[in-house]
DNA sequence: AAAATATGTGACCAAGTGGTTACAAACTTA
DNA sequence: TAAGTTTGTAACCACTTGGTCACATATTTT
């Protein structure tokens, strides 16, 4: 039999994330990792210190976030640079699963093991929410929607709609998008 | 031994309650709320019909969005009564820890053994939405502002703060209750 | 080649899961 | 009082959980 230690730590850790991805948090456990990698879960704690220390290396080298931290590095001026910025944000949020089941995990528990990846994730959060901190007025109505951007995120997994609105359809989150947008051009009137 | 069924109901259902109101839908299983009624899981089944039944007893006698369903009984033309009627639900949601955990749950999983609970608690949302429904401009950024209010809501069990947001102090309620009307304010002007 | 080390497996553990079964004790009806 | 029914318990089932263990097989080092 051919032994490969890097190779197994891929097959782990690409295991974990595809799980982590497609069945959200209460699916990532050893034992369902362990047998996804098709790998015996003793090297999980050989090599990775158990759940903790995957999810530690989740935070060191995950990709949440990443088109908005591009972003970042900008100059973030003028009322239409927000605007962009908020675009970008909302946009990388739907396209990342990963990002997306990790804010559900925050909503679930934070405990030893969890808060490695929370601390970290949350720090790259708060660099971009620090661009809109310069309105204080507009700063909360602009977390909220945020907020609410995230929630009817996460809510699209499980269900088609929330109320009138078609969480499938396009329209909805270009509709949710313009909101955004027109309720920053208010603020700034 | 006495023997009273009624009373034995009375047990295992409230056990449930407070099970899902303190530790979240994670920790409601058939052997947890036996334990805690102090009783034998045989009864759930044989009452109840399993964990599915206690959630359709839930569903039917629930006294989630209480006020907010008196409140709906109202006329609510003028931009007064919207901003009041908002007023009254993100203090009913912050208020109910019932509502709460069953907002969280629908961010987790819709099977079978939900389905009824959350049919039930979804039609009462929609009724409350209907009011807002008027102003389709106004529409989508009430929607994300009441979204992310559940979300901050959610996030505080386990979070102290988002970002710069002290989610543990009144204030920043307030703040988020103001940035609320005023951004139906200006959506009005 | 021999010894030491790194890698990998499968069995095992105690504890917990949802669910069922057999049976005893209490209450109701005849 | 005797028979039937309702209420309640505890043991048991197969399965999963996170975690550890002894052991075997590669690969390196001496």
């Amino acid at each position: 039999m051919k032994k490969d230690r890097a190779a197994t730590e891929d097959k782990i850790y690409e295991s974990f994330l595809s799980l982590l991805e497609e069945k959200g948090p209460q699916a990532v456990g050893i034992n369902a990792i362990a047998k996804k990698a098709g790998v015996s879960k003793e090297l999980i704690y050989r090599y990775f210190g158990g759940l903790q220390g995957l999810l530690l290396q989740l935070a060191k080298k995950g990709d949440f976030f990443k088109s908005m931290l591009a972003l970042h590095d900008k100059d973030l001026a003028t009322v239409e640079d927000l605007k962009e910025f908020a675009k970008a944000g909302t946009q990388e949020l739907r396209e990342n699963k990963l990002t997306q089941e990790i804010l559900r995990w925050q909503l679930l528990e934070n405990n030893e093991v969890t808060r490695d990846l929370f601390k970290y994730s949350n720090k790259e959060i708060g660099k971009m929410f620090a661009i809109s901190d310069k309105d204080s007025s507009l700063n909360h109505a602009f977390q909220l929607m945020i907020g609410g951007y995230v929630y009817f995120t996460l809510l699209s997994k499980f269900n088609k709609k929330f109320i009138t609105t078609d969480l499938t359809s396009k329209e909805s989150w270009d509709n949710f998008d313009k909101a955004i947008e027109k309720t920053i051009d208010l603020f700034n009137k």
